[in-house]
DNA sequence: TCAAAAGTGTTGTTCATACACCCATGG
DNA sequence: CCATGGGTGTATGAACAACACTTTTGA
């Protein structure tokens, strides 16, 4: 009885359709704080300053309005919560709708992940809708609202699990970098302790593509040299740059592989 | 001034607030059909019996209701548009929330995919609210209705991303079956020609790691042996079962490798 | 008997891992 | 000088790709 259920689903939209489930975007926005010292993976939190969960941590977060996408309502957020608006490229990482992670009404959100830069930019706790946006160690956080520390983890698992792929860590490193500075970074994004660091060697040939010049013929070699040297600390370092024309050309060719 | 913003917030709690964006999910359920002779990739397309785009196809979808939570709100969509209940295990695709996708509201929308079998379970076309569900090869698609081309695209892509890792393949084959089959369905699900088709031995190797027992060893081994045989047309071919704990140890060491 | 698919073997290449070793420099 | 991190070489083994070969059956 096709026309019957039709009649139904217009009934429905005129008295209380479509249902009331309100739709928000909640950001994981990860840093690495003291990249030369003592490297430390951080996470911006907002304190809340509203009805339900008043005075703890949260993430960023807010209601997506009528009148724009979702990538959209993601930056508005960054830039109104926690200040952010500078090389912000954002990741979805899924959609949650538990029935009772929020009290007050029905919320499905959906959860984006991004690595930014923190050194450059000081601009957190330039203010906005929610209270005293910080950083945080993700190795001491804090108790968070609703289910925040469930969806943090989601995000920090799909930040890890393609850290190359998505070229989050070059939107963090300065435009001319040490292979160096690299594998501290992924390092700490990954959470390894100083017993389990990457092999440097294998590092290095894995992202210059060394052996036999295999990668450099394909044209997978997205990072290129730079003129220049770090003035280091034991010994001066060689300087590289990221070429992201090689870098897609790098993942589409990556994608095509059909199993693996 | 936090103490403004919460006002300003509350306020419009109390008049449009929630804002009116409807959320709804759409499934892109995919089987592989005669998978003995000519197999077929297809796909469930409905056929839209409301206002907007009447009589176009589209994808099988619906509004998320306020007491369910979205998984479950994909299931029912699945069993009252497409009659799906058996064997369906969705997976999350990516919220898509363009702001003109919709002509009559603004809907943002939840993509879910998954394959299901269809040799074993007649389930279509015994009727729900959208019209007329059937199965329609992915290489000879109709003109769908609003984005649902671009949907599907993305769903199939994520299907083939990782066809392994998600243990899809394993949920439409029957249970004892040949890694001839199983083979086949990878082949096609990936849109392989004949002339591109795997590699037998290599295929073999893969899934049951032969190379000196060493899969076998970390427990690896998530094919096993099945007594009996196929009857076969040329010569009858060997038959395995597949073992998800050892599957599952599999995925979580393949996980935990922290580069590649 | 013969086509066709199942099953196995072989070889070379690429990649990952784990090392060992020199180099350069600031303290 | 020497501790420390940068840069390179190398050996081993696993994974992958391409291909040749044997085996088994129904028609």
């Amino acid at each position: 009885m096709p026309g019957r259920r039709v009649a139904q689903e217009k009934s429905q939209q005129t008295e209380n359709w479509p249902p009331k489930v309100a739709l928000a975007v909640d950001l994981v926005l990860f840093t690495v704080r003291n990249l030369g010292r003592r490297p430390e993976l951080c996470v911006v939190l907002i304190k809340r300053s509203e009805d339900a969960h008043v005075g703890m941590r949260a993430l960023p977060g807010g209601f997506v309005r009528e009148n724009e996408n979702l990538d959209e309502a993601a930056k508005r957020v960054a830039k109104v919560e926690a200040g952010v608006t500078e090389n912000l490229e954002l990741e979805q990482v899924a959609a949650v709708g538990t029935l009772d992670r929020d009290p007050r009404y029905r919320v499905v959100t959906i959860t984006y992940v991004a690595l930014i830069p923190s050194d450059r930019q000081e601009l957190l706790a330039s203010g906005g809708a929610a209270a005293d946006p910080r950083w945080f160690p993700v190795s001491d956080l804090p108790p968070l609202a609703f289910d925040h520390t469930d969806l943090l983890n989601r995000a920090l698992a799909h930040l890890r699990r393609n850290l190359l792929e998505s070229g989050a860590c070059f939107r963090l490193l300065p435009e001319r970098f040490t292979l160096g500075e690299l594998q501290r970074l992924c390092e700490t994004v990954l959470g390894l302790a100083d017993g389990q660091r990457l092999d440097r060697a294998n590092f290095r040939r894995r992202l210059l593509r060394e052996g036999r010049g295999v990668g450099r013929e394909r044209g997978f070699a997205f990072l290129e040299r730079a003129p220049g040297k770090r003035p280091g600390r034991p010994r001066p370092a060689r300087l590289y740059r990221f070429v992201p024309e090689a870098f897609q050309r790098y993942i589409t060719e990556r994608r095509q592989r059909p199993l693996s």
